[in-house]
DNA sequence: CCTCGGTATGTAACCGGTTACAATTTGGTA
DNA sequence: TACCAAATTGTAACCGGTTACATACCGAGG
């Protein structure tokens, strides 16, 4: 159990200066490894410091350089491993160039990322990263007021109101409905989450419904986690004309559905293709395995941080950078056999 | 695209005075809602304000009331959903009493931790928590020179250097060996991840070891994540004696030990018992469900939070807390036959 | 008319560093 | 020995707020 009743307080440079018997300015010398200290005064100053145990405060350097090295990162849920492998990167590489990370979970309602960032930027951080190109009108009138750097993950668009580092959503989706398409699947359902909140799933089923023109494509909107996905198998299960693909927008959705299949009986990918995005662990590991998007995150965290950082030193903001996301063919899906001769 | 180049300096409190024709205190007394200031002066101020687009400074008003209202958290990874519900709690009950949440992420290594203890506290964060009772030397170094609150989480030991806030590992671990021997299981491998950096693993291991005094319990030493519960069941599946019970000391490792049982044609719970640890979501939804230890992750992070503001505010340690965790049991355990006459 | 109590507002010190500029010391040279 | 540049070190202003204390103004009571 540490001290605690009357934490005396921590001794200043002042204190430091006196007892070294040297001025503030030579202490703040030592301190910054500045040029010309003799090596004498160096050592006196600095067991100075070690015998008083003193801690320079970071208020104090904050206030006079402008700048505090600490940046907010506004996510919608901390529980979702694709935002953890992002924000597992982008601190690791913020903390490497001497920046902290303050987090704050907005669950994906404009409203609370409005204040949350209000929080963030009120407690001084000098750049901001948010998720998703869109944003309430509060939201960037905050950013304009305060005037602070602010990157967009998650969704790559040049056109946005600010840089984004991320994936063109619209393409990867199509590329999946394509992948299937090229298997011979011609009735695929689409298992998404809610899109209010998420505009990258919205970006994805707009492309796909684009895409899709004529052809048999079916939209199922769940909760975005593995019940959900669940939850569009028992739907479709029923149905008297199945599809012959699923197309999860998240394989945590994807798993759930791959489980409420089995427990249908439905042998994937025999009777079904089931195909997910982010290629999260269990997608390699699953029995079968499931053929994903591989979103590279961690790669999206760190060049967040670099852009960020660079927008930063450089006072001038980077420009969007695409992020590839490629397909990871496992077990689930399967080349539908072309109709023989024909039943019908 | 922001505007940029030449980024146009702040207003400060005495340009806002300056404007408002007035003194700083005034200007003061009217961003801190304070007593005695005319109707008229404030509606003045307060238009200078919106005039300028005034914000006050973060740094500033931390130096002078010595509290940065933010708080570190150093935790071993992001990507594992019972730090993630964790923190997601911790971060909103945070943000409800003023504080920011600064992350900092680990990997569970000691000399990490220290480093990025170092950073949060150098960027002068008002608390401290950390997962687990086992810190480097270093770290508690800091904690001392900081003289900073500092609280464990995920482990309860009342006897521990800081307060802590978290689950009794031990008898938790014992309670679900309880469970499986009551069922008849008597030959249990329990699958767990590494234990140097992780010592609530290490505190159910040893529970479990002691308690199983005699009894034949076996320990697979796999990776933490669901590659790991396969490997295990690779390794027991082919012993020629099988357990009868899997207890895998994290739902991440038994799901992948569900998708290998699957793999070999090994039914659950027909041929072999599975138990997890956590209640991660897809267990309620896993084919069958996984019996599992549901750990109050999200109260534990609300708990915490509470626990160091009020520890900031009352300027003394709270009491360790020990949260209950319980057993929720699903298809993926079964009673074990009594051995029918005997074939032996 | 003068003092007393309360309200409204201003002045300046202070929080703990950084840094421009001044002052002092040192060493080498004319 | 006098003089100048380089190397050290000190002084004080400044970053942008907060706040103790002083001042100014007001109507009421004597």
């Amino acid at each position: 159990m540490v001290s605690n009743s009357a934490r005396p307080k921590r001794a200043t440079l002042r204190d430091v200066a006196r007892h070294a018997k040297v001025s503030v300015a030579t202490v703040s010398r030592v301190l910054n490894g500045a040029a010309s200290v003799s090596a004498d005064t160096r050592m006196h100053v600095t067991s100075a410091i070690e015998a008083l145990g003193f801690v320079p405060s970071a208020a104090a350097r904050t206030l006079n350089s402008g700048r505090s090295k600490s940046i907010g990162a506004l996510v919608p849920t901390l529980d979702h491993s694709i935002f953890a492998r992002d924000l597992d990167a982008l601190e690791n590489r913020l903390s490497q160039q001497g920046y902290a990370l303050v987090v704050a979970v907005t669950g994906g309602a404009p409203e609370v990322e409005e204040r949350k960032a209000m929080g963030l930027l009120d407690m001084g951080v000098d750049g901001l990263i948010v998720s998703g190109r869109t944003h309430s009108a509060g939201f960037d009138g905050l950013v304009d007021r305060f005037q602070v750097p602010t990157l967009i993950t998650s969704y790559y668009d040049p056109a946005a109101r600010y840089p984004t580092i991320g994936y063109d959503n619209a393409s990867i989706a199509v590329k999946a409905l394509n992948f299937l398409r090229s298997l011979g699947h011609a009735s695929i359902a689409v298992i998404h989450g809610p899109t209010e909140v998420n505009d990258r799933i919205e970006a994805r089923i707009g492309a796909i419904d684009a895409a899709s023109a004529g052809q048999s494509v079916q939209f199922q909107r769940v909760s975005m986690d593995v019940a959900g996905g669940a939850d569009a198998v028992r739907r479709i299960a029923s149905d008297r004309t199945r599809p012959t693909a699923l197309l999860c927008l998240s394989d945590v959705q994807a798993l759930g559905a791959l489980f409420e299949l089995q427990r249908h009986g439905i042998s994937v990918p025999e009777q079904i293709s089931l195909m997910g995005f982010d290629d999260l662990e269990w997608s390699a590991v699953s029995m079968p395995g499931i053929t994903s998007i591989k979103l590279p995150a961690a790669r999206m965290g760190e060049a967040a941080a670099d852009a960020l950082v660079a927008w930063l030193n450089a006072e001038r903001p980077p420009k969007s950078a695409a992020l590839a996301a490629e397909i990871v063919v496992r077990g689930s899906t399967r080349r539908l056999d072309p109709p023989e001769g024909g039943s019908a």
